[in-house]
DNA sequence: TGTTTTGGTTCCACATAATGAAACCTAGTT
DNA sequence: AACTAGGTTTCATTATGTGGAACCAAAACA
């Protein structure tokens, strides 16, 4: 699990931005962590850095531990998900039909949404162990090497196709992920005429998935659902025989989506 | 499940609070919520409050959706908050201690923290219909009709309890809540005393609980564990039965908590 | 014990960025 | 065509954020 680095479009932030900039470096340390580390790894001068902190640590966004003077992500971030979570995503009307697939096909299903040019898994169901699921969800990962983000991208509108490209790091995870846009273009017209994509060990070695889109007003994807599982349980092939079960979830995931519209 | 209004302190907050604030506004809205409908609810001017919400929207944290010129939590959010949940709570290192009691009692098994005074369930399971764990994860309560929020209150130093106090609304939700500090506080020091707390049908007709504290190092609370169910299907003293298992899994997590130390 | 270094916090003159009343759109009414 | 309600933009004013430098505390060193 490579921890890569995101981009991010540095737009007209202002002062809240910044502030939000400072939170994310913080997120992405993934351990409590000191000033001087944040500082080092920061555009900012040491007392701007400083205040910020205090801002964001007053306001209950960031925690600070004053015995080991360090900074983590705080508790106020858990209750704002939650509304996120049960208002802007799929998740609470995916849920019975991600459950009702896992049940059936017996390997992990990701539902996913993309946010910035990266994909959010913003559920997950495993139905041999139903543990990490919490865990992971909210974990972000690359859209050009994942099936769920490649499924999306695939029926992006060309403009935030080609936006959420650029954002792109392309690292090479395993010798099978794309390494530019070049390779993946054509990828992505294919999955678009077939309505199915794959992640053939792209992002981790051993792990294979099939992926489809949700789009429910016959525009708009508004995210994908995927099964996912190892070289060592089952063939590309095998996977490709579950195409049309995921299609099908997807597609009444999608007709259960209709009546709130999706943002971009 | 009412949804009350929280006192936060407002100190000095800054651009950044004032930002967060409008933030919190539309999280606690529940719904995708219009420019118009936030201005009525909101202090600031309609031009400052525009810009928050371009800002915020411009930076993920909302969602804005342009055809119905509504605005949501954003998906940044549940990225931040998976941080937040691995990395400052207490969920990833209670989990097979929460699993197990859930197990063994066959009832829902509350995970708890106290923040800004209120209590944030970071974990729940139920071993009869695992389904809505996802869900309540984040959601927040108030900690003086709780049990989880009363077996927190009980064991925090005096000053930070005063402070945590005088934030509660003390909204009557039940005839059995807790309407002022003048009759909590008693109770507080008996569970104090006794290292156990209970839920009287205090926040909801029908509901009970036994909470247990989490201590690690003897000296700070971190959270509370607690078991819930409802009247129908025991009794309080049954419940009461079940405390020594309770103490037991509290500790058993407070042990491991040790290493990292927590804020406040 | 005295001295230096390191890491964190505070000051303060200065400039930038936030502010909000009012003007201005735009689409939907009457 | 005139009105209205909801949303967006302008712009002079000023509050806020900025960051270099000074400061402080505690640890590491001499």
């Amino acid at each position: 699990m490579p921890g890569g680095r995101w981009k991010r479009a540095l737009e007209r932030n202002g002062t809240v931005g910044k502030a939000l900039e400072v939170l994310d470096q913080v997120a992405d340390h993934g351990r409590p962590v000191r000033f001087s580390e944040l500082l080092e790894g920061s555009r900012f001068p040491k007392a701007t850095l400083y205040r910020f902190l205090q801002s964001l640590a007053g306001q209950g966004m960031l925690a600070y531990d004053a015995e080991r003077q360090t900074y983590m992500p705080g508790l106020r971030l858990v209750r704002l998900a939650h509304a996120a979570w049960q208002h802007s995503s799929l998740a609470p009307i995916a849920r019975p039909h991600v459950d009702a697939l896992a049940e059936v096909v017996r390997e992990a299903v990701h539902l996913a949404q993309i946010d910035h040019g990266h994909v959010i898994f913003v559920d997950k169901r495993k139905k041999t162990n139903m543990f990490d699921t919490l865990a992971q969800t909210g974990l972000v990962a690359p859209s050009y090497c994942t099936g769920v983000g490649k499924a999306i991208l695939a029926f992006l509108p060309e403009e935030t196709r080609s936006e959420a490209l650029k954002m792109q790091a392309f690292v090479p995870y395993t010798p099978h992920t794309h390494r530019s846009p070049k390779s993946l273009r054509p990828e992505l017209d294919q999955i678009r005429d077939e309505g199915i994509a794959f992640d053939r060990e792209e992002h981790e070695q051993g792990i294979i998935s099939v992926a489809a889109p949700i789009i429910p007003d016959q525009r708009r994807v508004v995210g994908a659902i995927s099964i996912a599982t190892s070289t060592s349980r089952r063939s590309l092939d095998e996977l490709k025989t579950l195409s049309p079960t995921l299609r099908e979830t997807a597609s009444r995931i999608a007709a259960e989506v209709q009546p709130w519209q999706f943002p971009n």
